[in-house]
DNA sequence: AATGGTATACGAATTATTTCGTATTCAAAT
DNA sequence: ATTTGAATACGAAATAATTCGTATACCATT
């Protein structure tokens, strides 16, 4: 168990979603990407310097303007929230929760096919 | 939008996977059921109240010992769960989900298999 | 050097969630 | 009837998470 088995809140995990996507940003630039209307530009600030304080995030303060990078490791993040999804709400079945996510109308064939080959590469 | 889109909490999905299994079941039963070492029996009992008052649950009071069951319908409810961390975590792709979900040492070759079947009688 | 705009820092209020302590009620067994 | 055990009710503490207000610093541009 590493020192990264903190789980991020949910406010955190839109902010991981920016810096992984981006790679590296400021909070502005984190601030405008989840366009929120309703919190306001400190309160995205204050979130990206609590997840400084437990180590979800580096920044670099040469400038006057800082610029974060996501330290935890987007996989690894990721299949944690999903395993205690699937404990906590799918009584351990990770099958239930495919169906459940694919069960929607939102899914294109495309996708379909893709988790399909996906399966195939698992045997 | 129902109602019912009101979120549970973790700790009240955990009670609402009880009762979704047993289809009713009392405080004790729920509180046992989920064996937590770390809270007591009136955490739950509270839980189980508030549950309740927000239309999570119905509890028939006849008896001096009430007998809970689940209001909100399971499948609804972990759909919405599951959409929202599609969004949340996985920017929208439910393909990314899956393919998180299954990269996972705990998913049997039944399991996938079963999910196989399911792609299968979507198209 | 004064002004304006944009940053961070940070305490504190607010809201949500969980947990518990204690009072009270009820029913069964003594 | 009294005791005992198990149940609910409910306020309130504890904890977690989010949101904001305000101070202050740093550039620019004037």
């Amino acid at each position: 168990m590493s020192i990264h088995n903190i789980k991020p809140t949910e406010g955190e995990m839109e902010i991981l979603q920016v810096l992984w996507q981006n790679g590296r940003a400021t909070v502005r630039e984190v601030h405008e990407a989840l366009n929120k209307k309703d919190s306001g530009y400190t309160t995205t600030l204050k979130l990206m310097q609590i997840m400084h304080e437990k180590g979800l995030v580096e920044r670099d303060t040469n400038q006057k303007t800082h610029i974060y990078k996501a330290l935890v490791n987007q996989d690894k993040t990721e299949k944690q929230l999903v395993n205690k999804m699937i404990d906590n709400v799918f009584n351990g079945s990770a099958a239930r929760l495919v169906m459940q996510a694919l069960g929607n109308h939102k899914t294109s064939a495309d996708e379909i096919d893709e988790i399909k080959k996906y399966l195939d590469s698992l045997k």
